[in-house]
DNA sequence: CTTCTAAATGAAAATGATTATCATTATCAT
DNA sequence: ATGATAATGATAATCATTTTCATTTAGAAG
């Protein structure tokens, strides 16, 4: 787990102390294939570490997030999770049956924000783009199931 | 206000009564130049309708939303506004210092959603865009304030 | 290896948006 | 006018997230 190390040295060089806690988020960001709750999180933190608390484990994504190293995903509800953060601008597309969330460049939006720009006068500064649909995996599980 | 009454057939074609709350509530989404919070619903109601109650806000806005004469943009934290619908699939454009949004088009989008689902093999089922910038009014503002 | 101090933790309570409950009220078909 | 029932509003419940604060601990300094 050498990105493991990468985060922690991150977390060091911005002054940050590396508690037990710490650790066990950072692992169970790195090794989740889809993009976790903040109570996902709790719940197989405490497998690992029983007295690991819920607030740890916003306070903990509250510094990741700061330092750049995950991002989030927004859902329908209003709810957030989140997932490491890929470099560049990224977007994100999320399995709407098991929640597996790839990234993928998104990048000849520029011309788009152009017209856009152009057509309303507004000054674009930023964007969300997601987009929701079946992963390859539940493709499959939903023709033989 | 045709408008309103166009909402108000439906309203009462879909079974539903029409109430003092609904009227004043439809008034509001219908006047207003931005999308609203329904807690900004809620204020604006009550000097209209001193009565009013926020559950019944929620609840109106529940019911347009389902007869497709609302729709909602998603905030930052996770919170909602509403803003009349507008026909076919439209994307926000949301001013970022006064809060006004407009739609534009994404027709577009289409040769993306067709290139990321070769690239990551998902199907694509839904898409959510919403840019974030500075509308000509407040970028005015900014010049001569 | 101790000591110290600020950073981090965790339990519990607070917050803020949204939803559910339920007795009362009001719409509208009859 | 009237009655069935949809809608309302006050209150309480939920659920995600944040705050508070006393206690613990990482890691720098001795």
């Amino acid at each position: 787990m050498e990105q493991l190390q990468h985060w922690i040295e991150i977390l060091e060089e911005n002054g940050c102390r590396i508690t037990s806690p710490r650790r066990v988020i950072i692992e169970i960001l790195l090794n989740s294939p889809r993009a976790l709750e903040p109570t996902e999180i709790y719940d197989l933190g405490r497998e690992m570490n029983p007295g690991i608390g819920l607030v740890t484990v916003y306070r903990t994504l509250e510094k990741l997030e700061e330092l750049g190293l995950i991002q989030r995903i927004h859902q329908e509800d209003g709810c957030h999770m989140v997932m490491p953060a890929v470099e560049g601008h990224q977007h994100y597309l999320v399995c709407t049956a098991c929640g597996k969330t790839t990234v993928f460049r998104g990048d000849d939006l520029g011309a788009l924000f152009s017209r856009v720009e152009t057509n309303t006068g507004y000054q674009v500064n930023d964007h969300w783009l997601q987009l929701f649909g079946t992963c390859p995996d539940c493709k499959n599980d939903h023709k033989n199931g």
